[in-house]
DNA sequence: TACACTCGATCCGGCTGCGTAACGAAATAG
DNA sequence: CTATTTCGTTACGCAGCCGGATCGAGTGTA
């Protein structure tokens, strides 16, 4: 079912999972490594080194040290393919998973706040012009 | 009026609009840049670099630097407050509110486009198990 | 066998961001 | 007036991430 938003709930939307996320003590990913581990986790494996680099269009180097910091954080693994043993395939992990569905959560938490008769709280005199000065 | 997303939907929306930014050519900006650049545009101003370390939980000399990264992209400008002359202002610039606004257009998008009877799109046989081996 | 190619990891120099500490300027208290 | 507090910035050393080049291992081909 697809979910309508106009721009004032998007941002909101994402200013408030994003600001839950950068508030609270948790390891703080690059937008890269989120990237990264979002599309392992919710899209079809298998994902290689090649696939992610393409598909995201990110570096073979960056990808090899994001999967590093994301292996110490223990939220991916790495296997060798049998078939083709130069290649590896990224594997999800039980603590990936409940970091992502943790970080789900205060998405959907961020989603379900909204209030979109949009600008102003009740009571917040609607003064201020919404794009200041600078041309 | 608030919006519900499932795990899945909220994971498929942050994963396809963050994907849609990383892969982008426009300035990637850090999480916190971003959640400073959010926080001026859709919270009613005025906004300080005190005021925002407050409420982001980050330094000030974090904010500080942000703001510089911020105001050479264009994106924000700071002038001083004619009332307490130790104090900024932090204030939006068209430039910025272009760049919000595509960045608000691409969430949008990724939210329009769940199919959210969810997991696999039609042909795609449900084969994967959800979270793989990793204990 | 020899050769070309692909995969992922590593090395390198450079860049960016971080927090603590110290700073000057401005406001405020006594 | 002097002393203290508060504002934002700057200096410093440190850690992390970047892309291009290079590497060894594995694969495919003739």
């Amino acid at each position: 079912m697809p979910v309508f938003l106009n721009q004032d709930d998007a941002l909101a939307l994402w200013r408030d999972a994003l600001s839950a996320s950068v508030r609270g003590d948790g390891p703080d990913l690059s937008a890269r490594q989120m990237a990264i581990l979002l599309t392992v986790y919710t899209k079809t494996p298998p994902h290689t080194v090649r696939g992610l680099s393409d598909s995201l269009n990110i570096s073979k180097p960056a990808i090899s040290r994001a999967l590093d910091r994301l292996g110490q954080l223990g939220f991916v693994r790495r296997r060798r393919d049998d078939y083709d043993r130069r290649s590896i395939e990224v594997q999800r992990t039980v603590k990936g998973a409940v970091f992502l569905s943790e970080f789900a959560d205060q998405v959907s938490g961020a989603g379900h706040d909204l209030a979109s008769p949009t600008p102003f709280e009740a009571g917040t005199p609607p003064e201020i012009p919404p794009a200041d000065s600078g041309y």
